[in-house]
RNA sequence: CGGCGAGUGGUGAAAUUGGCAACCACGCCCGCCUCAGAAGCGGGUGCGCGAAAGCGUUUGUCGGUUCAAGUCCGACCUCGCCGACCA
């Protein structure tokens, strides 16, 4: 027996990270002629520290970026950190720490840890959004965009989030509450900035269906955000009111249905009604006043549809119907054109209000064989024939519509439009941990952009954090300023950019990341993008993921990027890591932090705990049992193989080792098996590494198994599996990996070598086991050589007794004879 | 309310095109080794009947297609995620 030397996970896995970074192995080189592969995981914000669901994300980010490393690939996989935001901040104000100190202080920690999970980051391209050397390219996007008129200040009705005290872009507002604390949002006028991503709608709509290696539901999601949807406006007269109303409609089909006409309190034309109809006044302001102190959340979630009538009708252009107008809660002023017509027969929201104030319900679609009739349960929503619709009765629902939108634009009064639910991205926060948003307000030139060769324009230090208003408002030294143009008095901006603006480019930063002249060099950064391989949580699926392919083709448009204008070919959506039943964070308490989990049980355990327990896109549960079976693997592995580190390398790994007998063949097939494993979900990106890993143990139980032989230690084909054994454990199990590869006399890191391509000689099989089935049933089990002809597996069959007991008495009808696989035998 | 996804042993899970359900691991049981075992090695483990051979049965429920269904089709149930007054 040999002398136990068991593995010291602690002193190995520290002493090869050092080698790594001293080496530099990880650094892509931008004149390398091998095929580029930019993989990427989504930038952590530097919360603090690090807990296991973080090492999740990293570790199959990781195992693919080795795997394609030793797969013949220029890789590229860096790091950074998405500094600005908040909750920076909110320690400044609640504990007097700078939020640079507090940020760059958590960033340290974060390297540290990153570093300690032994993963294969290009450090030299690390960046952190809250550095001036990055977020003075914010400010310079900012100003190009200006300069197109992408970038624009208006004043509108905005989400105000009380809690965080700073307005938020529609995206960053999920049922009416703050998408960060989760507080109501409630409606203000200000004027802000905003980014005009309505200029891209088709692009950002197209672009979608050419995403193949994006997983449909994100690509639903955004679909659904842009929200595009396609139908008539037209205008209604108003009764005795010099004016009319616009309404938007999908349904022109159901317009002789329409028995009243809703309008958003904020609707232009109920100040002029309410100047003809001076007895609605008051009843129409208590109503609108009602509604601006409910936030935006009651007002839309909570409370049922309710409304006033102005006293005013509007007249339906095709029926000469008089409708009354009424305002209502139910239709939001910046959709459409604020105004709807109301057809209770056909939807659902004009039923329930016709209901609510008794109004009348005119059936005007009926089903396609004409049965359903009035009265109605329910609004009747589907497409159908028309009845009771002029000359139009008898058309199907999509025909009536182009005939009718057809006749309102020949009238005059319509034409087909596409509506979109997406906004303008507003960009302006009132919060001081940002990218200062570079304008200067001046009496004289009004908004002028500050000059590329002044940018940045830095944060100021020693800001006091009050909590209450805008700190960089309240802060003279940086509010006053001179004019970039004319030289007299002018202010700046008070206002930071939203943080999603760092993240809109980043990936194109790490191409180039020391660049002083601009944000990125062209030809280096079109060399490496698009992104090849994205990895990421789905809750950005139109945060930063619709934002970030915004920019993308604002870069690609203004000529600072070649090629595709998106960004991100593949996306990976990784599943949650649950812990007692919640997801794993800090708020939750219920966090399992790396430092202690890798003293524990080692980076490479943990490493291929995480990628064993589950696929990659399930939520994964961390127990600390499932753990200890990687930790009594990594230490299987070494007992097995590292006391033939010496002899190993007699026997060449460029073709198969001589196989004396069926055991050989086994435990070389077992390698071969998880090599090709590896490959192949690499290859099909489904990076079901949890299979991989399966193939693993059943290598290493292979030979464990060899090694109970006598003799084993000369036995060719045990060497060359120990031989081979630490390229196919290197992309999962880095550090045991190289500690056995240099053990055998190498120089050099098995990081830096090939992936053996799987042999199909040594993946073929000896023996197969042929199914035999009588009436579908299994009845027996036959080994023989592969390829095995059909009258010989039956006579074979007919020989077990198990089978001839099912056919006794029987006559066989027919057999069904699948290859290598399965005979079955149907007798009746 | 709508969209999408998922339901398989005690647990995490596996299963090219429909072709042996449950690889691998955790847990549990038995044995070996041991002063000792939260170490190591070996064996067993879906459920039911059986000493065993074997027989029956099993992928949320019900039905269908097929020689053959976890996989395809239809209806339903449950859970999860996401979106929800968008005209």
């Amino acid at each position: 027996m040999p002398e136990e030397r068991p593995y010291d996970y602690r002193a190995v896995e520290r002493a090869w990270q050092e080698r790594w970074e001293r080496d530099g192995i990880y650094v892509a080189r931008d004149d390398d002629p091998r095929p580029k592969y930019y993989v990427l995981e989504m930038l952590p914000y530097p919360s603090g520290d690090l807990h296991v669901g973080h090492a999740k994300n990293y570790t199959l980010g990781d195992a693919v970026a080795r795997i394609h490393r030793m797969r013949g690939y220029n890789v590229v996989h860096p790091m950074g950190w998405d500094a600005f935001g908040l909750p920076a901040e909110n320690a400044a104000i609640q504990r007097g720490i700078d939020p640079e100190t507090w940020t760059l202080e958590n960033i340290r920690n974060m390297q540290r840890q990153v570093r300690l999970m032994g993963t294969s980051y290009d450090w030299t391209r690390e960046l952190a959004t809250s550095l001036p050397d990055y977020y003075r390219w914010n400010q310079w996007f900012f100003v190009r965009m200006f300069e197109r008129g992408l970038a624009y200040k208006r004043e509108a009705p905005v989400n105000w989030c009380p809690v965080d005290r700073t307005v938020l872009a529609n995206e960053q507002v999920e049922n009416g509450k703050c998408w960060r604390c989760g507080a109501a949002v409630e409606r203000r006028n200000l004027a802000q900035w905003f980014l005009k991503i309505t200029d891209y709608v088709e692009r950002l709509l197209r672009g979608l269906d050419r995403l193949d290696g994006w997983p449909e539901r994100i690509k639903t999601m955004q679909r659904n955000w842009i929200g595009k949807s396609e139908g008539v406006t037209f205008s209604l007269d108003v009764e005795n009111v010099e004016a009319q109303i616009e309404v938007f409609t999908t349904r022109i089909d159901t317009v002789f249905g329409m028995t009243f006409v809703a309008v958003a309190p904020e609707h232009p034309v109920v100040a002029k009604i309410l100047e003809r109809m001076p007895k609605s006044r008051k009843r129409v302001e208590e109503f609108a006043d009602s509604l601006k102190s409910k936030s935006e959340l009651e007002r839309t979630q909570l409370m049922e549809k309710t409304g006033v009538p102005t006293g005013a009708y509007a007249i339906n252009p095709l029926s000469r119907e008089r409708v009354p107008i009424w305002v209502t809660n139910y239709v939001l002023a910046e959709y459409g054109t604020g105004a709807v017509m109301g057809v209770p027969a056909h939807d659902e929201r004009d039923f329930d209000f016709a209901k609510k104030h008794a109004l009348p319900i005119a059936q005007v679609i009926t089903t396609p064989d004409g049965t359903l009739r009035a009265p109605l349960e329910a609004a009747y929503v589907e497409n159908g024939k028309l009845i009771a619709s002029g000359e139009y009765i008898g058309m199907k629902s999509a025909n009536a519509r182009r005939a009718i939108a057809a006749r309102l634009e020949a009238m005059g009064r319509g034409k087909t439009t596409v509506s979109y639910r997406i906004r303008d991205w507003l960009v302006s926060r009132q919060r001081y941990w940002g990218t200062p948003i570079p304008m200067v307000y001046c009496e004289h030139d009004g908004i002028v952009p500050v000059p590329d060769e002044q940018l940045p324009v830095l944060l100021p230090k020693g800001v006091k954090f009050t909590g209450q208003g805008s700190p960089l408002a309240n802060d003279p030294s940086f509010s006053n300023t001179t004019c970039p143009r004319c030289g007299g008095a002018a202010i700046r901006d008070p206002d930071t950019m939203d943080t999603f603006v760092d993240s809109s480019w980043y990936f194109a930063r790490y191409l180039d990341p020391k660049n002083t002249e601009k944000p990125f060099d062209h030809a280096k950064a079109s060399r490496w993008m698009p992104v090849d391989q994205y990895i990421g949580g789905a809750e950005h699926a139109v945060l930063h993921l619709l934002y970030a392919r915004f920019w993308t083709m604002f870069m690609v448009d203004s000529g600072m990027l070649s090629g595709d204008d998106e960004p991100f070919t593949r996306l990976f959506n990784q599943g949650l890591l649950i812990y007692n039943g919640e997801k794993m964070s800090k708020s939750k308490g219920n966090v399992v932090g790396i430092d202690e989990t890798v003293d524990r049980f080692g980076v490479d355990a943990m490493r291929l705990f995480l990628l064993k327990a589950a696929p990659p896109e399930d939520t994964l549960d961390w127990t600390d049992e499932g753990i200890i079976g990687r930790v009594r693997f990594v230490q299987r592995v070494w007992r097995a193989a590292e006391p033939l580190t010496g002899v190993a390398r007699t026997v060449p790994l460029d073709r198969l080792p001589e196989l004396r007998g069926d055991a050989q063949r086994e435990l070389v097939r077992a390698l071969h098996v998880a090599l090709d494993s590896g490959k192949s979900e690499t290859e099909t990106r489904r990076f079901h590494y949890n299979v991989t890993t399966a193939k693993l143990d059943e290598l290493v139980n292979q030979l464990t198994a060899a090694l109970r032989e006598p003799g084993a230690a000369d036995d060719p084909a045990v060497r060359y599996a120990v031989h081979a054994l630490p390229i196919v454990l290197a992309p999962f199990a880095p550090h045991l990996a190289d500690e056995l590869w240099s053990r055998m006399g190498y120089e050099r890191s098995v990081h830096l070598e090939r992936w053996i391509d799987p042999d199909p000689a040594a993946l073929a099989v000896g023996e197969i086991t042929l199914v035999v089935q009588v009436n579908g049933k299994v009845r027996a089990r036959i080994q023989t050589p592969p390829g095995i002809a059909e009258d010989d597996a039956f006579a074979l069959a007919m020989r077990e007794p198990t089978v001839l007991a099912q056919i006794d008495g029987k006559q066989v009808r027919k057999r069904i004879f699948v290859a290598d696989k399965l005979l079955n035998i149907v007798a009746a």
